[in-house]
This record gives C-alpha cells, sequence and structure tokens, in this order.
DNA sequence: TATGAATGAGATTTCATTCAT
DNA sequence: AATGAATGAAATCTCATTCAT
C-alpha cells in the first residue's frame, strides 16, 4: 500500500528479506490450520472463520494467501502428493522370499506413515473426488498412482481369475483403508500386527 | 428386495385411506429424489432446492415429511442400512471347496448388485461419518457390521501373523472399495473378472 | 355453547337441520380453541396449525367458518365484548354507604368472574390494539366504556388536583391490572382480600 | 441516566482501538433501530429486516452483533430493567407530609420521563412476557421489583381489608397504566394533572 | 361438510469474500 | 502485511391459505 514498499514488486527477486519471512510463517500458519479444520470438518463444512480462527489471524490476511478456500484446500492436496509420490517411486519389487517380505513390511510402514499424519486430508479429498472437485481429483490420482506402480511392479502370477491390475487396485485400497481404520482408531491393533496381516495377505494374495 | 415390504405400511396411522397414499407417494417421490441428489453432490453440497427439482413438488411439501435435509438423509442411510442387515444375516460361511467358493462368489455378487443400486448412498455417508454425522455412523455400523460377520464366520485359521479381526475388516474393505471403484467407472472390468479377483484373494488369504 | 341457540340465526333459512347444527357445533369447536391458543400463545405466535389441532379438525374446514386467522380472533373479541357491555351497562352507582360500597364490592366481583374466564382474550387483545390491530381496538374500546362509565357514575367530588376522568381511567385500569395478576397466579391473594383492598382503595381516592 | 456509563464500554475486549470503535457504534445502532420497530410493529411482528432497514445496515452485519432478532430484544429489555432498578433504589419513603407528597410526586415525575423514553419496550415486553418469553420475564421482574420496593417503602397502615402487598401492586400498576394512556396518547391531560391525579389517588388510599 | 396434501411468498440465517483503515 | 467490519447472495425453514377429493 505504501509506495516506497518494493517488496511486492519482487516475482525476480529472491532474497528472503525478513518481510518475507513472515510472510512465509503467516502462509504456513493458514495450511496448518486449514489441515486441522478440514481434517475435522472436511472440505464443505470447514468455514473461512475456522480456519482464520485456529490460524489465530484475519479474514483479510487469508485472501493475501489464497484466493479461495478451495485454493487453499489445492494448496494441502499438492503437499502430500508430493509425498505419495516419493512412495511411488519407492515401492520394492515384491518377491516371496524372507528379504521381499521385509521390504514390502517396510514400505507398507512408511505408508502407514504417511497416512497417520495425512490420513485426513486424503479422506477428504476422496470426499471431494466424488463430488467432481478438481483437487480431489488430483489427489486420488496420486492413490491410483500407487496401485498402477503396485499393478506394474508386483508381478502377480498369471493364475486363472487373479487379473493383476484388478488385484493390485484391491490390495492398495485394502491398505488404505486398514490404515484409516487404524487412524481414527476403529481398529484397535497395534502397528505390528497390522503390518504382519497385510504382508500376509499380500503375500498369499500374490503367490498361490 | 423382497417385493412385499410390510416395513413402510404403518407408520403412524394404520388407516390405508385413499388420501394417505397420495402423502406416502410424495413422500417417496422425496427418497429417490434424495438419493439421487446426494449421489451426485454429496450431503453437504446438496440442496433442499436440488430435492424439491427433482422430486417436482415444493419447499412446504419437503417440510411436511421431513424436518430437515438431514432427516432426509438420515431416512435413506436407514434404508440402505436394512438391506446391508439382511446381506449380514445371509453371509454363507466360508469353505475352501467348490461349493464353498461358488457361495462366496454368489454372496458377493448380491453385494455388487447392492452396491451398484445404492453405492451412491453407502459413499455419501462415509463421507458424513467422517465429519461427526450421527446417520453416517449408523450407516458405518452396519458395514462394520459385515466385517464384523466375517470374522464371526470365516474361521480363519490361526496362523502367525494372521489375526482374524484385522483380516476379515481388510478383506472386507477391499470388497467395498473395488465394488466403489467399478461402480464409479474408475476401475475398467467385467462383474465376473472382479468377482473371480476377489473370490481367488479371500481364499489365497484365508487358506494359506 | 347451548344447542338450542337461534342466536346465528340463519341468514335466509331459520330451519335448524341437522346438517346445519353439524356446522355450527363445528365453528363453536374452532372458537373454543382460538380462545385456548390465543391465550397460551398471543395473536402473531398462534397457527392457525394450532387452532385446528386442539379443534381437532382439518385446515380446510377452518377456513370454511372464518376467512383468516384475524378472522377468528374478532369474533372471539366480539364476544367477549359484548359481556363487557353488560358489566357497562350494570356499574352500580358509587356511594360512600355500607349499601353503595356492597353494590361496588358486588359488581368487581362480577368483573373478576369476567376476567378469569375471558382475562386470556383481554390480555391478547391488548397485544394485538398496541400494534395497530383494528379487532384489538374495537375490545380496547370496551375496557375504554367501563372507565368512561365510571367517570359518569362516580360523582368523584371536585376537589383540586383530582381530575374525575384521570382518576376513573386510573382506578379501571388499577382494576383491571389487579385481576391480571390475580389470574396469572403472580398475585397470591384470596378473592375476597382482593375486593376488599380494591373497595378500599376506589373508596378513599373518591370520598375525600 | 449518569453521563458517563462504564458499563457499555469494556465488552469483551479493553483496547479501545479505532476498529473496535466502529463495531460498537454499530451496535449501538441496531440497538436504536430495534426499539423504534419493537415499538411500532411489537415482538413478533418485527422483522429482522426492518431492523436492518432502519439502521441502514446488512444482514450480514446484524448477526455479527446479535444472535437472533431475540437477542436483540433481550439487550434492550436489560438496558431498560437497569433503568428500573435505578427508580426502584431511589424510592422515597411515603408521608403524609408537603414534603413527602412532594418528593412522591417528584418520583412519579421521574417514572413518567422514563416511560415516555422506554415505554415501547415495556409495553412490548408485557406482550412478551404474557407468552412465556423469558425476556419478557426479566423486563417484569423489574416492573415487580417496583411494585415490592413500595410495599417495603409505603408503610400503609393496616387497615381492616387493606392489604399492604395487594394496594402497593395495585397502585404501582395503576400509575403505569396511567402511563401508558398518557404515552400512547389515548388520555388527553397535561403532565401536571396526571401527577396531581395519582399523588392524590396514592395518598388517599394510603392515608387512611 | 370435511379432509389432508400441497403451495409459495416471505422470513431467518449463514458465510465466502471485499473493503476501509 | 494485517486487521476486523461489512456485504449480499444464497440457503434453510415457516405457515397462512388453497385445492383436489
Amino acid at each position: 500500500m505504501t509506495p516506497a514498499q518494493p517488496t511486492e514488486a519482487a516475482p525476480t527477486d529472491d532474497l528472503p528479506s525478513p518481510l518475507r519471512a513472515r510472510g512465509r510463517r503467516t502462509r504456513a500458519r493458514f495450511l496448518e490450520a486449514g489441515a486441522i479444520v478440514f481434517a475435522s470438518k472436511g472440505l464443505h463444512a470447514a468455514r473461512v472463520d475456522d480456519v482464520v480462527a485456529v490460524a489465530d489471524t484475519s479474514h483479510g490476511a487469508f485472501y493475501l494467501y489464497f484466493s479461495s478456500k478451495e485454493d487453499l484446500f489445492d494448496s494441502l492436496v499438492a503437499e502430500v502428493a508430493d509425498h505419495l509420490q516419493e512412495l511411488i517411486d519407492d515401492l520394492p519389487p515384491i518377491r516371496d522370499t524372507p528379504s521381499g517380505r521385509a521390504a514390502l513390511r517396510e514400505w507398507l510402514a512408511r505408508f502407514a506413515e504417511l497416512y497417520e499424519l495425512y490420513g485426513a486430508i486424503i479422506r477428504t479429498w476422496t470426499e471431494a473426488e466424488l463430488f467432481g472437485d478438481r483437487s480431489g481429483q488430483r489427489g486420488n490420482d496420486a492413490l491410483g498412482g500407487l496401485a498402477a506402480a503396485m499393478t506394474a511392479n508386483i508381478r502377480i502370477p498369471k493364475r486363472s481369475g487373479l487379473d493383476p491390475a484388478i488385484a493390485s487396485l484391491a490390495l492398495m485400497t485394502m491398505v488404505e483403508r486398514v490404515n484409516y481404520y487404524t487412524a481414527t482408531g476403529q481398529l484397535q491393533a497395534t502397528a505390528d500386527e497390522v503390518l504382519d496381516t497385510l504382508v500376509d495377505v499380500i503375500a498369499a494374495a500374490v503367490f498361490r
């Protein structure tokens, strides 16, 4: 607003000036607040009021960083999708050997960890995606990517009635849902028990 | 499923007078309209206006039969939960014999049929349940009941690392999700292929 | 109230045919119901629904006998105003003699009786009158008539500072309000105590 | 009454920042507008639309300061009740001496002044109270307090048939009603005439 | 004469977004 | 960069009255 501020000018200037630092901090506060609010109320029921209250700032400030409620949601989805992509890139080849099982177990543990952190957003984008929201689609594409990676990686032996694409999708969604029930406390089980069971079911399904 | 449903017959008044009949028909129109609208927009985004438009009646009439949008949703959930309960009651014992597999396949087919009819509502109540709505919980309890019934029925052999409760929940949610992807057209596969794969994965998981 | 009332007498036809009798009974039911509902909720808050429910009939029937909610209220007001007019006509001359006091006491007792019966309507028309309703004015005119009659009757001695019109209005409204507090249970006192006090205050005010 | 009212100063936040000041001004505008609208239409018939129109703001702003129409009414009642309490506290002892009569007359004048200012609200809360509204009760408690204070203060000589509680309630309601008829223009009399008459009637009733 | 379903205008309330400071 | 007041479009819900039977 004040004419002597060159701050806003520079989309060309990378200097982490103190002013920019403050702004970045505020933006981060909104992202955190958004994660909390979307997780507890869902995309539609979440109010900008709620986000502003949790972030302990003002309405005006919100629209300084995000063009709309959906924009905030998109930003969060992008963040999570990045993490999922890393997982996809790291999916180990699935083998029926002790080390192969260990690698799968390890990978499932990483997935569970991510889910514990971002599950709420993932569940929210499922809602968004079901009803035509663009950002929900982007998020779910990432999840779908996991299944695709599995399909490519698993080398399911061609047995009668076991379509690799369907099977891997089935298994991947199973993993997701079990983590969901665990994360929401609806499934009372230790992480170890869950991992053991999932590894076992996947292995059993894939290797004869 | 059974054509003669006596459940809806006597809500408060026993007289099947012709006047009452008209009201019952209108109420049914709202239920149908609700199913359509909730399915396409979700619980929050759905407007009473939309329901009224689809049912081709008036605002006032809506509130004659339902006290709110949520009330309509509850009624739909109750309807679907009843159907799910029938399925729960009919889950066959799972055996690794040709006839056992056939029974399982048959049952999965019935589930898929129900899902095709009511999947939209089920998906919507997942949304509702995630964010604290009571009726969503009621619906999901019904789904959870399926898993519980499976746990009771499946007689999963105690193998190291295979907890029956976790396993059956995992398998049941897998079934639900695969049907979801199929119903929404995200999984391109024939019903037969899907059923074969599911039977196979379940059998493999359960019988060593 | 009694079925043999030829009062409403037939615009064209006098025969108390059975059909007409039924109609008259229904109309009476609405009047009773209206008295109850208006008394407990007031003119604005009272719903035609409530009246219909109390009368245990139908919406359609209501509009067969009254053109609107206000019409019903008007009819009730007219009924009460008639009774008040009788009282006005019977106001005894007020004298400071034992028999004069007894006559006043007797008359106040009749007023109290009427108030117990119709006080709710009187209170309601006060509401109506305050905010411009025509029927409220008609009702209050009747009450005002009482004060006017008193002014004419009391023969207040011209003392300095005692304007007869103001004094009689003051006394009459006092009577009305005390009956109101008694009727609503806000004043805990026997009828005798109330009458004694009112007679005493009026006499004291009027006669020296 | 006192020019420096610290009551309204610090609602929740102590900072008298210029921003807060604007909000306080807007809230005050709604209170004024409410007084006008309730006075002319009553509690039920008054529309939030009317209040918003008189205050010349927006619907949204209204709900920023009051949770509902009733909330606004409550706030107004609280305001008036505070003023009435001051009057109660200031009721002079009633003595049959020139100075005692003068004090009573003075006090009645203050009551009349208050009634001219807030009579509309008082009349409205009578409506509310009659039909079960909580805030109406609170307001009328204040009026009742006046009678109670009178009972305590007046020292009506115990004469046969003159119950002090009934008498003071009778006299107080008379005062209120006469002011009502005066304020609404139904009683054509100068303030002096009214005061003289009221003092006279009260004195006559109390002192034999 | 009576019923009860249906209507629709109008009221209340919410909330994403903009604006003045 | 930030604040918080204000806006107004759109949603929910109510209820006096009409209509078909």
